[in-house]
DNA sequence: ACCTTAAGGTTTATGATATAAACCTGTTTA
DNA sequence: TAAACAGGTTTATATCATAAACCTTAAGGT
């Protein structure tokens, strides 16, 4: 045996980990597809909050990004990518296993 | 029914959250009673880094935090309040409700 | 025609905070 | 008696979440 005690901790992905960033993608893990003026009014974040979040999630390869014109209007859509969908099995997994160390 | 769409995620505690301090408390859990050079080693954190976050659950009173000297050297010994362990079961529900609402 | 307001965001500034580096006090060891 | 070590705390830094300010185009009012 090593010298630990015998808690193994898994890692937390601290992108999806953010309170903010995480009820984002539970949205959108349910709703599939949407844009910015939905997740606007669902999350009650500012403006500029929602943009930098939800561009942070877009660097990151978790959300797919599509900017377009709706009449004369910007519309942005947002939609996980298989790699966020697999990211966020993973930290539910981790995140499962941490819980589970604790009592109910 | 109002403008949600259904999807109702419960309130995440970010002291205990931040996953340096979830950690921490989750080995507290298991532990009962410990002292800072056994979390320490157990964490790998850095001694600096573990004195802001014990002492900061300590304000918090989610750790009781006894401060003694063993022969002549200094010992801080922790310990989960009784508060400490009611706000770990609520994040523990809560969070578990925030991950059921991810897919599998 | 012109001004104001709104939609849909982005960029900049600020404030909080996680983390490590440096430091402090006393103690053991060479 | 100097040097390393134990057990922490305090200070400095660096990241990052958040909101404020800004930008561009369009629509509405007078």
């Amino acid at each position: 045996m090593s010298d630990s005690i015998g808690i193994e901790l898994p890692p937390i992905d601290d992108l999806l980990h953010e309170p903010a960033r995480l009820r984002l993608l539970v949205f959108l893990s349910v709703v599939k597809r949407t844009d910015f003026t939905y997740l606007l009014k669902l999350s009650g974040m500012s403006k500029g909050n929602l943009s930098v979040q939800m561009n942070k999630l877009g660097d990151a390869n978790m959300v797919k990004i599509d900017k377009s014109f709706q009449g004369n209007r910007p519309r942005t859509m947002y939609e996980l990518t298989a790699q966020g969908r697999k990211a966020l099995r993973e930290y539910k997994k981790n995140m499962n296993a941490i819980l589970a160390a604790l009592p109910d």
